[in-house]
DNA sequence: CGCATACTTGATTCGCTTCAAAACTCGTGG
DNA sequence: CCACGAGTTTTGAAGCGAATCAAGTATGCG
């Protein structure tokens, strides 16, 4: 766990400190480890696997705010109610830590808190980029950022330009990432399939054929 | 300048950091302060005036990522290259820090750094709020939530549950905020305003009739 | 007063959703 | 090994909400 994470250029002790409070877990595909509107527990580093960030209207819309992946951290400090559920996409291994003693760690040592402070800064430059996706990317633009998105993410490395990898998300769930619907996110990626420009060997996996087409079809982003 | 934004609770060794590293600075309305990509020189507190941070496709489509109100942080440290443009809706007045001063001082002044974290994790909060009301909702629950949304902000006190305010943003703005075309905006409120939940008693300025029934339009936020 | 800009309103189009059903995937048990 | 069934994905047809196209009407500034 020394690379990966906020542990990442702590020293020993503050590694220490932050071995005595986490405590290992893990979550089956599909469990949840915080519900909106709760109280906020825990804060965590995700070990492996792929978590999601959701939040729901009234009557019951889903929108996905964020994905997690290893190395992420995952919760809000200094937040008495959990704002977003938390929900593993794949099965997941998390290292938890107690949300009040966590916080205070923080504050006494600053490097960590620093390193949160710049984590966030990315996240908010990440959530805001996926502002502009969602409200003026069409459909087709939507579907190929978002593979693009996972590639980077999961591709482990180009073969001769190609990718190959398996999806994290049913296509529901990437519709609820992408605010469209199962049937519109289908369509766009039998599309791209036609097109040439992706290939889908099966249900959950995904190879990239040309990058830089899909690039173009992603559009800015 | 001392009660607002991120001055409020330091020390005063640390509010003399400041003042020495600030500069007073006014934009008009229009005016930017940072275009996207190019180096982030500055950060700021907002003073007084509302800024809209925006971004844009390569074709042009723009989508206004985030609006920046009194008291608010402006910037993003540590990033070389400025990610969202940052442009005045009203008048504004900033006290501006160039960037790099800024990150030493933040560095040395542990009380700063954590106001700073502590607002960076509640604008990510607000941004993925944002990302339901993009994906999710319907112009008409995307406008109605809007105008709660500056009710919030602008509006000074309720009056026997009226409050009127005046719109920093015109139409194309709002349509630019919501992911929503300047017509369908215009259609919306004029609804709103046929079913008496709000009033239009100029083309900037608006009155909050029947919060609650507003509140029900928007749905969920 | 006149022009430019902003806003409203109407008619039409289009992209995405909705509704419906067929095809596929995969785990289970005969 | 294959038949079965639940869940997921694909595909098709129809409908709808918001975009687009196009005037027309305020608003505000020189």
């Amino acid at each position: 766990m020394r690379d990966i994470s906020l542990c990442g250029s702590l020293t020993d002790e503050e590694l220490a400190v932050l071995n005595r409070l986490g405590r290992p877990r893990q979550l089956a595909r599909g469990e949840t480890l915080a519900w909106a509107g709760s109280e906020a527990l825990v804060c965590a580093n995700l070990l492996s696997g792929v978590l999601k960030l959701s939040a729901m209207t009234a009557d019951g819309r889903e929108q996905i705010v964020g994905l997690l992946y290893p190395a992420d951290f995952v919760g809000r400090p200094f937040a008495e109610e959990v704002e977003h559920s938390i929900t593993a996409l794949t099965d997941v291994e998390l290292c938890v830590f107690p949300r009040k003693p966590f916080e205070a760690a923080l504050e006494n040592h600053v490097r960590m808190e620093r390193l949160l402070l710049r984590r966030t800064l990315a996240a908010l430059d990440e959530a805001r980029a996926r502002m502009l996706m969602l409200g003026r990317k069409t459909a087709e633009e939507k579907v190929a950022s978002f593979l693009l998105d996972m590639a980077g993410h999961l591709g482990g490395q180009q073969k001769a330009c190609e990718v190959t990898f398996d999806l994290p998300l049913t296509r529901s769930q990437i519709a609820d990432v992408l605010g469209l619907t199962i049937e519109t996110v289908s369509r766009q990626m039998t599309k791209l399939k036609r097109d040439g420009l992706i290939g889908l060997p099966s249900n959950r996996l995904v190879t990239i054929r040309n990058r830089n087409a899909l690039r173009e079809r992603a559009e800015s982003a």
